[in-house]
DNA sequence: GCCGCGGTTATGTATATACATATTGAAACG
DNA sequence: CGTTTCAATATGTATATACATAACCGCGGC
């Protein structure tokens, strides 16, 4: 297993009141204690429960309701919402950090690299316009001996116009441009594919062997960057992604 | 594709002023006008770029702060941070919705219905500790007439008693549960796998073909509820899950 | 009975103020 | 020269207050 979700708890410290009450409504709500299409106090009970001023009552509140537990209504009160929909936060880690969180030695190794003009399947892949230049990339990653994943990549140039010059092959692409460029917004696709013979020979694995597949692609600053797709070796790969409503 | 993630974006409502702050700095860092590592202005100078009071100032940064976009030092100011991790919100619909959504009908199907003791494999997919009685189901769920997801699924019964009377014939048992128990966690594991022949002949695929599988498992106040696999028919299915620095 | 009108109420936003706390940089001291 | 002390500073939290806004309630007029 890897891509192990990290989640906030904050245990210990001295809360604050307005994190105090926060926490204290929140557990009533999802120990169940407090169901959803309950009226919970209005701000002025809590006030007084609390003998605090309505601003420190209202900041926990608004808290609430951004976190999706409570919905606030004016004249009638704030009221548990029933949870809405399954979604999860997804923390997709660096390669090599999950490699060695399974013990393993992590190697990295690049296969090929082209520049070139894009062809019409990249720019539906980056979602770009014009035909300008991009990088295109295979590499593999190794967990101990075995292949661990295997990634083909679009680099953006027009965006991300270094890359021209960087050759990646002590580096993997991704760390770099993390590095390098500040993201703004990215978008993954999962999917389960069985592999064909190219992916089969790269991650030594049988064809039609089922894979899983991760693609993203990175926005910055409403443009394009890249496009990755990693393909992970047949039940050597999970996803794990938790969920507990924010109180952030 | 499906189970697509909806962000949370807020446009043309007239904005609050601690809204407007917010998104305007949001936007600097977003665009790489302001770099990882660049200090934003002191509150009492964005107190008077918008003559507006330290509070209204403090609110937006606090959020901004939250959402992990800067991070505050007492004494030295506000910074940028570099984005820490790829994360991202996954949200995930019922499938009924799913398949609404893809525009085909929509069909559920009850397979089988068993009430046991636990067995081993059973606490270890809930965690649980004792052997109290769970009930297993197994379901089919339809886009037209094509088999779209298969469904094993376990539920808790000291959790959930009153699951013992349900025959699940006319309800799924997922929009069953979520109208009755307040969840308060979920875990989640995705994963390829190759369709075995009972899963096969269930999705009316073949066997060995790459499918993808989402696991949940669902705790209600620190009880597990159940447990859910979900297999999808393999190449119809797609997860779509989205990143945007938060804002909220 | 129906409609409109204003009052009541709870939340939404903003202000000025106050004090706590962490951290920095410089001055004072050994 | 190194260390301690102290004041300055930016953020963290909380208060009392004010007015805006949306929604509901009941009253009165027709």
């Amino acid at each position: 297993m890897s891509m192990i979700q990290t989640m906030d708890v904050d245990v210990g410290e001295p809360l604050s009141l307005h994190q105090r009450i926060l926490s204290d409504i929140s557990e009533r709500i999802l120990s169940g204690a407090w169901a959803p299409g309950h009226r919970i106090p209005f701000e002025h009970e809590l006030t007084a429960e609390y003998k605090c001023s309505r601003m420190t009552v209202n900041k926990a509140l608004s808290q609430l309701a951004k976190a999706g537990l409570i919905e606030r209504r004016r004249r009638s009160g704030s009221f548990v919402r029933r949870p809405q929909s399954q979604a999860a936060v997804l923390e997709i880690h660096d390669i090599r950090i999950e490699v060695e969180a399974l013990g393993l030695a992590y190697h990295y190794e690049r296969v090929a690299r082209h520049k070139r003009r894009s062809s019409a399947e990249d720019r539906t892949l980056l979602e770009l316009d014009s035909n300008g230049p991009v990088l295109a990339l295979e590499c593999r990653h190794f967990a101990g001996k075995r292949p661990f994943a295997h990634e083909q990549r679009l680099i953006n140039l027009a965006a991300v116009a270094e890359a021209a010059n960087e050759e990646f092959f002590a580096v993997a692409p991704g760390p770099w441009l993390i590095a390098r460029v500040p993201w703004s917004a990215a978008e993954h696709r999962i999917r389960a594919v069985a592999a064909d013979r190219h992916i089969a020979a790269a991650l030594d694995i049988e064809a039609g062997a089922a894979c899983l597949v991760v693609e993203r692609r990175t926005w910055s600053a409403e443009h394009p960057v890249t496009h990755v797709r990693f393909t992970y070796a047949a039940e050597s790969h999970m996803l794990v992604a938790r969920f507990t409503p924010s109180q952030r």
